[in-house]
DNA sequence: AAAATAATGTTATATTATAACATAACAAAC
DNA sequence: GTTTGTTATGTTATAATATAACATTATTTT
């Protein structure tokens, strides 16, 4: 995972270190305790290794890892528990690159537009108000009620410009 | 092809009129031409599909709707097909369910936004400077170079609203 | 404890897309 | 107009992503 909290920006390139790592499990845990949902084994292991990647990542990537570490798995394995965090909101997909990654904010529901470096992949979360509402605005022009919003950039990062 | 001018919203759920198919496909040929690139009668024939569906059209779709008219073809066929006339910006493909449709305005460059129904599946492609301006500018605060920006909103359409 | 519900295991298959190499069509050069 | 190089297409196989269907296990409720 990146750091992809808008409001720290400098380190958007740095590793996750494991406080972070721990501190989106505690506010998943948190979360589902909250919804009375439950936070099995499963999904809170594919939630860390969301949370692990230093860019986001495919499901079968994940299918890897969760062999790798010894738990017997298949494609449904993955994909129930991606659907779980998705529809709880901790993880987003991008349909540009088919991968999933960890969400910045799970606490509060957000619209998030995703800015995607197309050389080395990295990924950052934008939340920004301004955008979306921007986008309601001219769905409403048109009668049209926007449901999801899936805004991704594709292009060169501040690293890769250099 | 549904009519996807901004300009000409009300008549927006209208099937394709073949005069507007033709004037696509002229539009095609001409800037084929300018370009010095071979509009192939393969190339012409998966771009008159696309324009003729009333809604964004899967690859696999196209490839059946290719056989069915005679032509023998596989799935390299019609994704090549799809890759030149998404290079020249006479189609546009849909990350967020697999389609391709037919652009509205092929003759300049621009950026758009689709709305796409979730019920109906009808789609409408918006070209809107202003928020293809503001999410530059918002990428820019991040030093992020937009190459491609894929806005695609899910929601209900007006028909399906009522 | 029994029954109901939810989650996971397992096998198979659907869907979307590309790799690799052969052939054919076309354009440029001779 | 034939050779030569280039571009496009045909063809077979396979990669990559995702879901259907049903069996089993774990958890919760009664
Ligand atoms: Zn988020
Ligand atoms: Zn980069
Ligand atoms: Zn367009
Ligand atoms: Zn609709």
């Amino acid at each position: 995972m990146t750091e992809q909290c808008s409001h720290s920006n400098i380190a958007s390139c740095t590793l996750p270190s494991s406080e972070q790592v721990a501190r989106l499990i505690d506010q998943a845990t948190e979360l589902c305790d909250k919804r009375n949902l439950r936070f099995t084994r499963l999904r809170r292991q594919v939630l860390e290794l969301v949370c692990k990647a230093d860019q986001p990542v495919g499901a079968y990537h994940l299918l890897d890892e969760l062999r790798e570490s010894g738990r017997s798995a298949a494609p449904p394995t993955v994909y129930r528990a991606l659907d779980f965090l998705l529809e709880q909101g901790l993880v987003h997909r991008l349909a540009t690159n088919n991968t999933y990654l960890a969400c910045a904010h799970p606490q509060q529901p957000h619209a998030a537009i995703f800015l995607v470096c197309s050389q080395c992949g990295h990924t950052q979360e934008v939340h920004t108000g301004g955008v979306i509402d921007q986008l309601r605005r001219q769905a409403e022009q048109f009668d049209f009620a926007i449901e999801h919003a899936s805004v991704e950039l594709t292009g060169l990062c501040s690293r890769c410009r250099q």
